[in-house]
DNA sequence: AAGTAGCCCAACCGCAATTTA
DNA sequence: CTAAATTGCGGTTGGGCTACT
């Protein structure tokens, strides 16, 4: 007997997600938890099945997600954890706090299994490629149909023109190397690298050190200006909220919201939403 | 400026594993 | 114990974007 299908409802919706519908999946979950994938898009009026809204959720809208780059040191992790576990992304993920299994997935077939191959290892052996010649030769006759489109893609020569492009794309976003190519970190372990690639009028805080709650409940943030990290924070449009879960909703359809963005997250029940109109910045923290 | 090629990533699909009745 | 339901995982795809010609 099989399964039944996720998606069997006939109407359901596909593709690239809405403001509106995250906004009805994200107020969903913080006023209902993270509970019943299968019920929740009925129950959230979402046209959506729910293994969809899980892996929007789990990928996109999750609260403590680190978006932007990979940093030397994950990247290496990602590396070291795959010799070990595999194609077990969910368990790499596990490790790297912020980072979706998705992301890591992608990243590794993008960028690793190149980067990898340039060094002359292979990137699922993790050994020397010479070593690997005699097998892959062996190996090629009877896995041909089995190459996949962006192995397809990568042709000698391709791979030579990629490089270089990572190169020059490195050169125009300013990142910061050392002598050794090295991506400069900080003593407590922040890497440049880590810093989303924002526009200049996006705004960068850090929630965890950012903010204490006043006596009424309340709290305060200081924001600083993602360009200048080392300025001292003056505040520049802030308007905190504290709203139970049918108010965060009318809050929600209230906003213009341009973009949607989750930076961080004290704790389970806590979390930290930015909103930015043409004139405001607002933040909300529950 | 227009057309083309290739990269990247969000999202989909199918299957496996786990839970529930 | 078994079948159905649900959740989670990994492979793959489609389309937007950018660089190149």
């Amino acid at each position: 007997m099989g399964r039944q299908p996720c998606c069997d409802k006939v109407g359901l919706k596909k593709g690239p997600w809405t403001v509106e519908e995250d906004k009805k999946l994200i107020n969903f979950i913080l006023t209902n938890g993270q509970c019943c994938w299968r019920a929740l898009p009925k129950l959230s009026g979402l046209l959506r099945c729910g293994k969809s809204c899980r892996l929007r959720w789990i990928n996109y809208l999750r609260p403590d997600l680190k978006r932007g780059l990979l940093s030397e040191n994950e990247e290496q992790m990602i590396i070291d954890l795959h010799a070990q576990l595999g194609n077990r992304w969910s368990k790499i993920a596990s490790h790297l706090p912020g980072r979706t299994d998705n992301e890591i997935k992608n990243h590794w077939n993008t960028h690793i299994k190149k980067k990898l191959r340039k060094m002359g290892i292979d990137h699922m052996t993790h050994k020397p490629l010479s070593e690997q010649e005699g097998a892959q030769q062996q190996a090629q006759g009877t896995k041909k149909s089995l190459v996949s489109r962006d192995e397809k893609n990568r042709n000698q020569g391709q791979e030579d023109q990629q490089t270089r492009k990572e190169e020059d794309q490195q050169h125009q976003l300013g990142k910061h190397l050392d002598k050794n190519n090295t991506p400069i970190s900080t003593d407590d372990g922040f890497c440049i690298d880590d810093i989303p690639l924002l526009n200049p009028h996006e705004i960068f805080v850090d929630i965890s050190s950012a903010h204490h709650h006043t006596s009424d409940g309340n709290a305060n943030i200081n924001i600083s200006n993602s360009t200048s990290p080392s300025s001292s924070s003056s505040p520049t449009s802030s308007c905190i909220s504290s709203l139970p879960g049918d108010e965060f909703s009318k809050f929600l359809d209230e906003m213009e919201i341009v973009d949607l963005k989750w930076l961080s997250s004290d704790d389970s029940s806590g979390v930290t939403l930015i909103t930015k109109t043409e004139s405001s910045i607002t933040m909300l923290i529950r």
